[in-house]
DNA sequence: CCCAAGACTTGGAACAATCTTC
DNA sequence: GAAGATTGTTCCAAGTCTTGGG
């Protein structure tokens, strides 16, 4: 895909796609499953209870107790109602929805029951939507669409504490939809009686539908997968700006050390931000508008109740204690030493100020950011924690990896070395909930398999032993076959322990976004190579068709 | 310069498909 | 061949950074 430059910012020439598909239209209730207030049956209105529904179904969520849920909830629906269910229904406490969640579980149920036929008939439906829907032409190149269905309508559950949780999610139309496509393509037709809000013929940007969405007012979009040429391009760049960093980063640390003796206050925040963001890659931390969102932070936005200062603790020296809530409401938790000057540079930011102050008041992301602009070209705060995971990656894997171990073994170091990056990153997950069962079951297979071996090496020792004394061929394959027994099953057994040691290691930490988004895959790619690894053990399909253009590029002997 | 809108990347969880085990 | 475990896919929220207009 490498076979035409565009000019800056044109991103295509000929863009040809269907539309969005729509959300299926509302289905009302059977006659018999029942909605009651305080106790007595009331029938809603098709719109009402299309949005009862949504908290019908949620019911055993945890969210659906929670005060601002409620709240929101209620508020939104309220809205739907006829002006007499409005009057009657006034408390939501009232609100039975168990009849209506009951229904759906049954309805859940019975679809996993469904004959073979049945589900044959569903898969082919939606491989047929996807031929129709899924593909586009962007110049000479029939690409996969990422999302090409419109985002059904339901509540909006936001992540952590989030003041928006519970707020109807309205239905898509049509009319809400901007089409992008080029002139001189077969512009997709709205529904019939219906049309679209605009169509334009944009090709300065890279989506096909926009619409605005309601809870935040901001624009979602429908845009190509990450196998498609634009944005494979484009996660190229990404590493070879992280690539450029790596031979001017030196030069960087140094200079933000130098400037953390500036007499410019602004010049010294700037300098702390960006020893935190390289040293612990942190993000950004862009402003949020207050109350619109859940109170999370970055770099540039962290506050004095975030941080502890503690000149001594635990024989360290100069240890910072973080405690925020970043992206998504994932606690970062962490201590670290840091240098002395970079100490006294917090105490002197934090003095005179309360807990909900700025730690660098005089600074935000676009001042970092167009401070780095000046150092590289190209350089954000994010390429630091892409330059960082891709370097740490490739550190490890040379320092884990052990020629002589076996497949399994290897894989184990990778993951090893992964896992490194992800708690760089921070990545972390909540542990699986069968988390404890599982780790108890490979246990127990473990045990067995020892006994096994157990056996097998008393057989074969009675086999030598018998082998000796009679002295024919009989009893000496016997005993080769034996010894490849004992062998077999030690490989069994060394298997199941690295499994169950990766397992362990990684209870919660979350693997995924960082291979995904902040290792330059070529790295992978030539170890897999050096050592003779097979690329599906490390990237599974999806994987695959995404790094399509580093698996095509990289050699053994890449360096990032 | 500031701000809001816009475009695009990054994020964990839920859900679905597939594999393993009894 | 059903149930349970594991892996892969989808979903859509939540970030980062750029752009454009005052």
């Amino acid at each position: 895909w490498e076979e035409e430059r565009y000019p800056e910012g044109i991103k295509w020439k000929f863009l040809e796609h269907k539309g969005p598909i729509f959300a299926p239209p509302y289905e009302p209730l059977p006659e018999n499953v029942k909605f009651y207030y305080d106790g007595k049956v009331m029938k809603l209105s098709t719109k009402a209870e299309e949005v009862a529904t949504f908290f019908a179904k949620m019911l055993d969520h945890e969210y659906t107790t929670k005060e601002i849920f409620r709240k929101n909830f209620f508020k939104d629906w309220r809205k739907e109602m006829t002006s007499e269910e409005k009057s009657t229904i006034t408390n939501l406490s009232k609100c039975d929805f168990t009849h209506m969640s009951q229904y759906f579980k049954a309805q859940t149920e019975a679809r996993k029951q469904m004959s073979k036929e049945e589900k044959q008939k569903i898969k082919e439906e939606n491989e047929r939507l996807l031929k129709e829907y899924g593909y586009c032409v962007m110049d000479n190149h029939k690409e996969r669409i990422a999302n090409f269905k419109i985002e059904p309508p339901g509540l909006f559950r936001g992540r952590g504490n989030h003041p928006k949780m519970g707020m109807l999610k309205r239905r898509i139309m049509p009319e809400d939809i901007i089409i992008n496509c080029s002139k001189d393509s077969k512009i997709p037709a709205p529904p019939p009686g219906h049309k679209w809000k605009e169509v334009r013929h944009d090709n300065k940007v890279t989506w096909l539908v926009s619409w605005t969405e309601n809870i935040q007012g901001s624009i979602k979009y429908i845009m190509l997968n990450p196998s498609s040429r634009i944005k494979g391009e484009k996660d190229w760049q990404k590493y070879e700006t992280a690539r450029r960093l790596k031979k001017c980063v030196d030069k960087i640390r140094n200079q933000y050390r130098e400037d953390w003796k500036s007499k410019e206050m602004k010049v010294r925040q700037r300098a702390v931000a960006l020893y935190f963001i390289d040293k612990l890659a942190l993000r950004a931390g862009n402003e949020k508008e207050e109350g619109e969102t859940a109170d999370t932070v970055g770099c540039c936005s962290l506050r004095v109740e975030h941080i502890k200062l503690h000149p001594e603790l635990d024989g360290q020296e100069y240890v910072v204690e973080f405690d925020f809530l970043g992206k998504d409401s994932i606690r970062y938790y962490n201590k670290v030493p840091v240098e002395k000057r970079v100490f006294k540079n917090l105490q002197l930011f934090m003095e005179n100020k309360q807990p909900e102050d700025d730690l660098f008041d005089r600074l935000n992301t676009s001042i970092l950011n167009k401070h780095l602009q000046d150092l590289m070209e190209g350089l954000t705060a994010k390429v630091f924690r892409t330059y960082n995971a891709s370097i740490t990656l490739q550190q490890q894997l040379k320092e884990l990896t052990n020629p002589d171990d076996n497949i399994p073994a290897k894989i184990l170091s990778y993951n090893r070395a992964n896992r490194a990056v992800a708690i760089l990153c921070n990545h972390q997950r909540a542990p699986p909930k069968t988390f404890e069962k599982a780790m108890m079951n490979l246990q127990s297979k473990i045990d067995a398999k020892k006994e096994q071996l157990a056996d097998a090496r008393r057989e074969l020792k009675s086999a030598k032993a018998d082998a000796k004394v009679r002295r024919d061929e009989k009893s000496k394959k016997s005993v080769e076959s034996k010894k490849k027994a004992v062998q077999r099953i030690e490989e069994q057994l060394m298997k199941l322990e690295v499994q169950a040691t990766d397992r362990e290691e990684n209870k919660q930490i979350a693997l995924g976004t960082s291979k995904l988004n902040y290792l330059d895959p070529r790295i992978s790619v030539a170890w897999c190579k050096k050592w003779g690894i097979p690329i599906e053990k490390i990237y599974n399909k999806t994987q695959r068709e995404k790094f399509a253009w580093a698996i095509d590029m990289a050699e053994e002997d890449y360096e990032f």
